[in-house]
DNA sequence: CCCGGCCTCCCCCGCACGGGGGAGCAGGTC
DNA sequence: GACCTGCTCCCCCGTGCGGGGGAGGCCGGG
């Protein structure tokens, strides 16, 4: 169900940092990473993406030879994001032509690199940038809690049991939820039972684990 | 006693990028970022950062002259890193001549970053990338269980200790544990109970919670 | 109006968890 | 030899945790 993204750019720091924007969503997964274009096709063939977010000047084979030969050469070829440095890059108009579905800034905000992977994966074309700053700007926020709404969707935990799992990812025990809620303790059982059935989860340990996991909460 | 890094590109993916790599030290800690070299100097006063990340071609103010700048009116003013794409930059010479402490390129692993910021906080200077290289070969992997290791360090957990607070950060159980080590669960409560202890956790839920913060064990 | 979701609280019950001991054995160090 | 550390396993014991029920009050939508 989530949007699986291959991440191809030959900077390291680069591919690192697109996983870390992306890692963040709970709807996206970053299911693989490669250097260059040549590694791109037996990677796509083995993880199978929805999206492929690829440089388009790198080493050996660069973004437009391997969007030509993955739409080529594999079967139901994922969709493709090309990723820029330069406003005006002649070599993402030769991707586009290719076969690209929209391009990307790499100076865009973490909000417009999220949203471009997930319109790009709806289907959309993202053609013009300024159409990705648009379209981010209805989010507002720069992407900070949006992970921890998702996830109270996704799994449908109420707004007091999403309060609970914050707690019960802090360390707190049943007693000091308690206290913290002004509640009683079998109340806070009653909630922690329930975000346990939600999110699948044997004990509070699994539970914060996925919180963590999730992104519902966050290290550091 | 962690090494406060300020992170300067205007690209904001590249920020993340660096934030990612080095947040995942436990002796790292990047205290701000700036988009651009005129940001730099409020920010430095601000929040007193041991080594600055600069990019060397921005907006406003490049990275030479925001050396150039930090050096000449900031008190006591932290070593900087240049940061850059091109291995052949007339920029980063500039930069290193304006006092910068040494450069790294952008295409760098993981590793390679993380040991160019120790480097150059230890008072090091890294002027060639070969250098670089070569003091980060001495790692072998690539960066991936450092943090790991350091945690051991620092808690001064064994080896059997961090296998077990592993497992437990995968959600097992003490039996699950002693079917997966092939031990018993008297021997994996012991292990249990010298990880809580060390950690000064009070149950394994803490203890799991202190190995995602920490980055003993990494989201995603 | 009544139904359903949410929050609140209650009961009983079993067990995994964690604390506090102790102990044997291998591997090193002094 | 004595000594220490790490890994292994054992005992007892209390309790916090989680499962399975049930129940009342509140509110908003059909």
């Amino acid at each position: 169900m989530p949007v699986r993204v291959l991440l191809v750019d030959d900077e390291p720091l680069v591919r690192a940092g697109l996983r870390a924007v992306l890692e963040a969503q709970p709807d996206i997964e970053v299911v693989g990473e490669a250097a260059d274009g040549a590694a791109v096709i037996p990677l796509v063939r083995q993880v199978r993406p929805d999206v492929v977010a690829m440089d388009v000047r790198m080493p050996l084979l660069d973004g437009i030879e391997a969007t030509r030969a993955l739409l080529r050469t594999v079967a139901d070829p994922p969709r493709i994001l090309v990723v820029t440095t330069f406003e005006n890059d002649e070599y993402v108009y030769e991707a586009l032509r290719a076969g690209a579905d929209g391009f990307l800034l790499k100076r865009a905000r973490p909000a417009e690199i999220v949203h471009a992977v997930r319109l790009i994966a709806e289907g959309e074309s993202l053609l013009f940038p300024a159409s990705v700053r648009q379209l981010a700007a209805e989010y507002g926020d720069g992407g900070g809690n949006r992970a921890a709404r998702a996830l109270l969707e996704r799994a449908r935990l109420t707004e007091r049991e999403g309060e609970v799992l914050r707690l019960m990812a802090r360390g707190l025990s049943n007693a000091e939820i308690a206290a913290r809620l002004v509640v009683g303790t079998e109340t806070v059982k009653s909630h922690v039972s329930a975000v346990l059935a939600k999110l699948g989860a044997r004990d509070r340990t699994q539970a914060v684990i996925t919180a963590y996991e999730s992104g519902f909460v966050a290290p550091g």
